[in-house]
DNA sequence: GCTGGAAAACTGATACGACAGTTTAATATT
DNA sequence: AATATTAAACTGTCGTATCAGTTTTCCAGC
C-alpha cells in the first residue's frame, strides 16, 4: 500500500554482540550438559561478571529460561537452575504422549517416501548404536550423545509432519524432560533389540491410527520406572523452592 | 539437612510494585480483547509514558509477550503485535489436536464422578447460550464472551485430567487460536444443535479411545473453513515482517 | 516524474547506579 | 543452649543515560 521501492534484499542477519544470547546460550547448554544441576543458584551479578557483561542481558537470559522452565526465581531472593516436582515429571510425561502419538499420526498420512525410508535407516542405525552402548562399560559422554541420536530420530518423525509448531513442542518437552533424565546416570539406555526399528515399520506401513499406537507403546515404555526414579531426585511435591510457586505462573488468558 | 529453625510461614506474595507484571498484563489484555490489533507496533518508550514507568518493565514484558508468540521483534527495529501466518495457525490447529484429544483421554481415564456431572451440565449451558448466540444480532462482547465460555467448557475437560502441564498447553494453544479469530467477527458462533452435549456424553459415557476420536471431530469440526477465513486475514507466507523471522528462534537444545 | 542517497528520527541493547526486598549471619536475650 | 533480634550481605527491580543499528524522510540529481 504504501511505498513499494526496490525490495530490500535479506542481508541483514547479523549481530552486533547480542549478549543476552550469548548469555541465553551459555546457560542453557550448561544446563543441559548437566554441567549446572539442578539447585545451583544462579546470580546475575556473579554471572554477569563471569560472561563480561552487566546483568541486563544476563537476566533477559534468566527470564527466557524461566519461560522455558529450565530455571525458577523468587521475587527478589534469587534465580536457580530448577528441581522439578515428581507431578512435573508426571505430566511432562503425559504432554510427550499427546505430542509423540500425534506426530506418528501425521507422519503415517504425510510422509514422502524419502521421508519414509530416511525414517527406516534412521531407526536401523539408532538400534544399532544402543546395542553398542550396551556392551561398552558407562559413560556420560556417550549416554548423552545416544539421546542426543535419539532425539534427532524423533525429530525426524515430527519433521515429516509438516509442522513447526508440533516440532517445537515435542522438543520442548523432550528437552524438559531429558535435563531431568540426565541426572540419573546409567541403566537407561537398555532396549529391547530392534526397539526403533519395530517402531519404524508400524510408522511407515501401518495406518494413521496404528503409527500412533505404535507411538504410545513406544513412549509409555519403562515410563512409571523412571517416574518413580527421576521422583527420588525430585523435589518433595510441596515447598519446593520454601515458599510457594515460582511468579509469572500464567502464560495465556486471565481476566 | 541445614537448618531447621521455626518453618517459615507461606505469608509472602506481595509485590512491591512489580511494575514489568503490570505492564504485562496491560498488554496482554488488550491484545486479547482486541484493542491492540495484530501489526499495531509497540514502542518501549512510548508504552513506558503511557504506563508511567520506564522502559526497562515494558521491556521485560514484551520479552514474555514474545516468548508467548503474542508480539514479534526485530533486533533493533521495534517490536508489534504478531501478525500470524497460514501455516501457523495450520500448525496451531494440529497442536490443539494432539493436546486435546488426549486431554479427552485422559477424562476419560481419570475423572470423577463429580467431574462428569459437572461437564455435561456446563455442556448443557454451553449449547443453550449458543442458541441464544445464533437469535440475537451479532455483538464483539457477547462474541468474545462466548469464546470465554468456550474456553472454560474445555478447560474443564482438561482440569479432570489432573495434569497442569497439559493444561497450559492447551489454554495457550486456544489462546493462540483465538486472539487471531477474535479479528474475524461474526459467523462462526453457528454450531448444530446440542454440539457439546453430544461430547460431554461421549466423554463421559465412553472409552477413552472413544472420547479421544469424539474430541478429535470436535475440534476438526470447520477446521478447513476457519483456516481459510484466518489466512485471509494473516500475512502472505513469506516477507511476515520485511527481513526474515523474529530473533530468538528455538527454544530447546542446540548444539 | 522518478531514483539515489544522506540525514534525521526512530528502534532496541546495554551499562551503571540506586533502591527495596530477602536471606543469612551474628548478636543479644531468655 | 535455644530463641528472638538485629545487622550485614545478598537478591532482583527499576530509572536514567548512552550507544549502535534500522527506518523513514527529505532533498538533490537526473
Amino acid at each position: 500500500m504504501k511505498s513499494m521501492k526496490t525490495e530490500v534484499p535479506v542481508l541483514s542477519r547479523r549481530k552486533p554482540a547480542d549478549y543476552a544470547e550469548s548469555a541465553y546460550r551459555r546457560l542453557c547448554d550448561a544446563i543441559l550438559e548437566g554441567r549446572l544441576m539442578p539447585g545451583t543458584p544462579l546470580s546475575r551479578r556473579v554471572l554477569a561478571a563471569e560472561f563480561g557483561m552487566s546483568t541486563v542481558p544476563v537476566g533477559e537470559a534468566l527470564l527466557r529460561l524461566e519461560a522455558e522452565g529450565l530455571v525458577e526465581s523468587r521475587p527478589r531472593a534469587g534465580s536457580r537452575v530448577r528441581i522439578p516436582t515428581a507431578s512435573e515429571i508426571q505430566g511432562n510425561y503425559e504432554l510427550r504422549e499427546a505430542l509423540e502419538t500425534h506426530s506418528a499420526r501425521l507422519f503415517a498420512e504425510r510422509a514422502t517416501d524419502a521421508d519414509r525410508k530416511a525414517l527406516v535407516a534412521a531407526a536401523e542405525k539408532l538400534d544399532a548404536m544402543f546395542d553398542e552402548l550396551k556392551r561398552k562399560p558407562y559413560s556420560a559422554a556417550r549416554h548423552a550423545q545416544a539421546e542426543r541420536k535419539h532425539m534427532r530420530f524423533h525429530m525426524l518423525i515430527a519433521g515429516a509432519g509438516r509442522c513447526v509448531e508440533l516440532e517445537n513442542a515435542i522438543e520442548r518437552s523432550r528437552v524438559l524432560l531429558f535435563n531431568w533424565l540426565f541426572t540419573m546416570s546409567a541403566e537407561f539406555g537398555e532396549l529391547p533389540g530392534g526397539w526403533h526399528g519395530t517402531l519404524a515399520r508400524k510408522l511407515v506401513g501401518g495406518s494413521p491410527r496404528e503409527a500412533a499406537e505404535a507411538m504410545r507403546v513406544h513412549v509409555r515404555y519403562r515410563k512409571d520406572e523412571v517416574i518413580e526414579r527421576l521422583s527420588e531426585l525430585a523435589g518433595p511435591e510441596t515447598a519446593r523452592m520454601a515458599r510457594g510457586p515460582q511468579r509469572h505462573r500464567n502464560g495465556g488468558s486471565r481476566k
